[in-house]
DNA sequence: GGTGTGTCATTTTTT
DNA sequence: ATGACACACC
């Protein structure tokens, strides 16, 4: 298909998005609008209606997956060479790609580390624990705030000035420590990959103008969840050209809680006056009463810009609300009706999915859902990531390609069992601290002798020789061959069956190894064409590992598992995705909007979410609730929520709500008609 | 592999 | 209060 053909399908406002490509673009693109069409389509035009090269433009979202069906969706348009040295990506991934061109300036070694959350937590606690025994809670704090500090580009001297109380005193004190030594560490965690960035743009007007001829036109998705920093590197990057579009939706915006600053939708028209502001309100998702309902609830919030979706689906079926005795009755009744409804529209289970607040509320629905034999599928859990043989793996590769990685290297000194024990490593950190060196380079250290048993320092040496060796190998040749020999060579599967409390355990562990490295091969071997780096190959396996870190691949495993189920999810989970038939559970005070929420104020948010779980819905949609809930051990009377109020009355159905009928009766009915059906159905 | 004990969280989570 | 999960032990 051409690109005029695909521009004729598109309506007078995408078009408009699509063909204005002089100056700063802003699309405001309600749910199910076609933004991703947009985005898109508008690639396709600037490569080949404008005669952009695909090199020089550069496509962000904040998902690995949202990266990955954009990635998609525009190779189906650019066929060959057309779309090569395209960049899409997440922000995360451009800012590594950055700092990867520009290590030099920003003083960072070659193969320098990724910290994850919990790498950064731990060496937190480091820290911390240096003046007194902290508890976990009160590092969870610190983090947070260092994370706000550094998702608002405060640096660590500013956080000190401008602290209000000792607490915020003390977070920038650990601040400025942190900082320090995750330089000494020649490492940075998530947040540096964007602020780093961020700094280097503002300091360094060379490597600004190297990046600025770099990437021409930029393209922004869910722009309403950037934050002061990744609003901050699209304007350096893009500069008094302004040459970019950023598609959002002021009315998603529900992750203000992480950092996120919607009011950059208004940022924008201030910082660029020509900016030119396109509204996408024709939905192609969902029923009118659906659309209706979503309207006049988002109503309630204030709006600087003014948006109202349509549909021409036709008006659809009236929403449900159903009101329940408790929340049991409330899960037993949703999996009942996906049962029945199943059956009635001829559906499949994958066209269902259960909305709620916060995962606990899953977990009854489960039990209900398992009773029945539903196949469903819960968002979230313990990712592959947090696995202990994971986090193993993941510190070897992380030592071999940064031996200044003290915390890869403490999670992995002793596993396998090498007899290097607490008191060993005591007295090595602090004849590491002492020099300001790293471990594994103290490891070689004659003077240690004076501090260590001989035998200690032998076993420390042996260990730093084998990953050198390695190291060795990897440089030489097959870099893949060298870590696999590695893993056989320590014997860490015979490590797993000791530790393991069965077999089978310890066999799965192992498989997961293989997997991680697996994953890491076809991440080397894939085309840098999709990255804005300088690629070469001697770095390949070391931004191959720091994608791992971001969870860049392996997910795809998982997302492909495209199997006829109920899809359970938390609201946020729900964001992008949309199902024939939403059931929305928990339209309680307290619960939805949440009741921390109602107390900090927060409630618009709330709403909006709402919103969001409203506008997941094609064709059906219903609101349960409960009368009484559990909460903290305690039964607890519910009121409705106030959204619902909030609804327009006439599009509503309610049901239980006066409660005339005999709870009793209206129950066996309810089981009566499961029965009926299940032996209906053999 | 099964059982018992302790810890943890009950707001949302990506990278 | 409750349950899920990790870890230790049988």
């Amino acid at each position: 298909m051409s690109i005029q053909q695909r521009l004729v399908r598109l309506n007078p406002r995408q078009q408009e998005a699509v063909r204005y490509i002089d100056g700063p673009c802003l699309v405001l693109a309600g749910a199910g609008s076609g933004k991703t069409s947009v985005i898109t389509t508008k690639i396709a035009y600037l490569v080949q209606e404008c005669g952009m090269s695909a090199r020089r433009i550069a496509a962000v979202t904040f998902t690995n997956k949202a990266a990955r069906e954009m990635k998609e969706r525009v190779g189906q348009m650019l066929k060959g060479k057309q779309g090569h040295g395209l960049t899409v990506s997440t922000f995360h991934t451009l800012g590594l790609n950055i700092i990867r061109g520009e290590l030099k300036a920003l003083g960072y070694k070659p193969g320098f580390s990724l910290f994850d959350p919990e790498d950064a937590k731990a060496l937190l606690r480091d820290l911390m624990n240096k003046d007194a025994q902290v508890d976990a809670d009160q590092i969870n704090r610190v983090q947070g705030q260092i994370s706000s500090w550094k998702n608002d580009l405060v640096l660590p001297g500013q956080a000190l000035s401008h602290a209000a109380n000792d607490d915020e005193q003390y977070a920038a004190r650990v601040y400025e420590a942190y900082v320090r030594h995750l330089k000494a560490y020649n490492a940075v965690d998530f947040d540096d990959l964007i602020l780093l960035p961020v700094v280097l743009l503002r300091d360094d007007p060379e490597a600004l103008a190297r990046w600025r001829r770099k990437i021409h036109y930029m393209l922004v998705d869910e722009y309403q969840d950037t934050n002061v920093s990744q609003y901050r590197l699209v304007q350096m990057l893009m500069g008094e050209r302004a040459t970019f579009t950023v598609v959002g939706d002021d009315d998603q915006s529900i992750y203000a809680w992480r950092g996120a600053r919607p009011e950059n939708l208004v940022t924008l028209g201030e910082d660029f006056p020509r900016l030119r502001v396109i509204k996408l309100e024709q939905n192609y998702r969902s029923t009118g009463t659906i659309l209706r309902a979503a309207n006049t609830l988002i109503s309630n919030n204030p709006h600087v810009y003014d948006k109202t979706l349509w549909s021409e689906m036709g008006q659809g079926e009236a929403i449900r609300v159903v009101v329940n005795r408790h929340e049991e009755a409330e899960a037993e009744r949703v999996a009942s009706e996906i049962l029945t409804r199943r059956i009635k529209e001829r559906a499949e289970w994958r066209d269902f999915a259960v909305l709620y607040r916060g995962n606990f509320q899953a977990r009854l629905l489960e039990l209900k859902l398992q009773h029945y034999q539903i196949p469903y599928k819960l968002s979230g859990g313990t990712s592959f990531f947090s696995r202990g043989e994971i986090k193993d793996a993941m510190a070897y590769l992380r030592l071999l390609i940064n031996p200044a990685d003290d915390n890869a290297f403490l999670r992995i000194v002793n596993i396998p069992r090498r007899e290097i024990g607490p008191t060993t490593l005591e007295k090595l950190a602090n004849y590491a601290t002492e020099r300001e060196i790293a471990l594994f380079a103290a490891c070689r250290e004659l003077g240690l002798a004076e501090q260590l048993p001989t035998r200690a320092v032998e076993r420390l040496s042996r260990f730093i020789h084998f990953i050198e060796g390695v190291r060795d190998r990897m440089d030489r040749g097959d870099a893949l061959a060298a870590i696999r020999e590695m893993m056989r060579e320590m014997d860490y599967e015979a490590w797993l069956y000791q530790n393991a409390s069965a077999p089978t355990i310890a066999e799965r562990r192992m498989a997961n190894v293989w997997t991680l490295i697996d994953q890491l091969e076809k991440s080397m071997n894939r085309e840098p064409e999709d990255t804005a780096s300088t690629d070469t190959e001697t770095d390949s396996v070391e931004s191959a590992i720091s994608r791992l870190v971001l969870r860049d691949i392996l997910e795809q495993q998982a997302e492909e598992d495209d199997s006829d189920r109920v899809q359970l999810l938390t609201m946020h989970a729900s964001k992008g995705l949309e199902f024939p038939h939403v059931y929305l559970m928990g339209l309680e005070e307290e619960l939805l909007p949440h009741r921390n929420a109602i107390e900090v104020g927060t409630v618009e948010e709330e709403r909006r979410l709402a919103y969001v779980g409203i506008t997941r819905a094609r064709r059906t949609l219903t609101l349960t609730l409960a009368r009484q809930r559990k909460a903290y051990g305690e039964l607890m009377d519910c009121t409705p929520s106030r959204f619902l109020d909030e609804l327009p009355d006439a599009d509503l159905e309610w049901e239980g709500r006066a409660d005339k009928e005999d709870p009793e009766k209206k129950q066996a009915r309810g089981k009566d008609a499961i029965a009926g059906l299940r032996s209906l159905l053999g």
